[in-house]
DNA sequence: GCTGATTATCAGCTATACTGACGATCAGGC
DNA sequence: GCCTGATCGTCAGTATAGCTGATAATCAGC
């Protein structure tokens, strides 16, 4: 994005701007952080989602991720050209992909988790560790009981 | 964007992840209560930008908002089609545009702000009030002083 | 063994914001 | 005064992210 100036008192307190601004730098930075290990922010998301768990079809970790079906098979097209996801039919399902993180796959993403917690790092370095645990807390509230429903 | 069916542990944790959840979901909050008021999102920006000022140029209104000078002609050809903003050359120095609001621009950033306050407290609801300021407070740091320096 | 739903894929579209080029204009050196 | 370089607004083209709609293959219920 363009060099900012600063903006007037107005925007400084609208939370639109504070989020978008802050998500953009947070997203420079992990995509800097990330550039070592050939992948990019969207990429770590498919790959932590494919993480740890059954292995999943591509609808399934598209829902999980909260995006589009037709952008998971751009995204798992990269990923897999890399080497770091392996896709086959379901055996019980043969309109599905299995998806999965290849040994490779597994390996850089334990490489990028590093980067990615020390990119975090460099974000929050202007708060405390307390300030920083409670934004973190917060934007998970309202990002998943946005009704203020308990979970 | 699409249904999220909600994420494993590892990206609920995610700063990018939460970062840009909350700001997609805040923009939709704003976008719609703007809706009625006829203007989006980053129109209210640039009029926010130019409220209670010296007049100024695109230029330096776009620097202001962090946006490129060319995003801002697409934005003022919109918010003049609209009579909200009025263009015209600078007397001192004739490559520049005086940009600023009109009558009804006044009147519309009035509502809109209203509109906006409502949007913030929506999306702040499962939050407490104290929490709410720590969260915008943390997040002026990290996007104004992100190199730790104070104003 | 039909009929309707689901999955992955693809083409095409939309929104956003950038780069590069252009003409008009200004400012400084001479 | 006049030339050179910089600045301003504008436009065309490009890049990216994400969507909709269509299609072929497959499944599930009847």
């Amino acid at each position: 994005m363009a060099r900012n100036d600063g903006p007037g008192p107005e925007l400084r307190e609208n939370l639109v701007y504070l989020l978008k601004h802050a998500q953009q730098r947070m997203a420079e930075l992990l995509a800097d952080a990330l550039k070592p290990h050939g992948i990019e922010g969207r990429e770590l998301g498919v790959m932590l989602t494919l993480a740890g768990r059954e292995p999943m079809s591509q609808q399934q970790a598209a829902q999980r991720l909260g995006i589009d079906r037709t952008t998971m098979v751009a995204l798992l097209d990269a990923l897999e050209g890399k080497g770091l996801v392996s896709r086959h039919p379901d055996a019980d399902d043969r309109r599905r992909n299995v998806v999965e993180l290849t040994g490779a796959g597994r390996e850089t993403l334990r490489l990028a988790m590093a980067a990615s917690a020390e990119a975090e790092r460099v974000f929050l370095t202007p708060v405390s560790p307390r300030t920083a645990q409670e934004l973190r807390g917060a934007l998970q509230v309202i990002v998943f009981q946005p009704d203020g429903r308990d979970s």
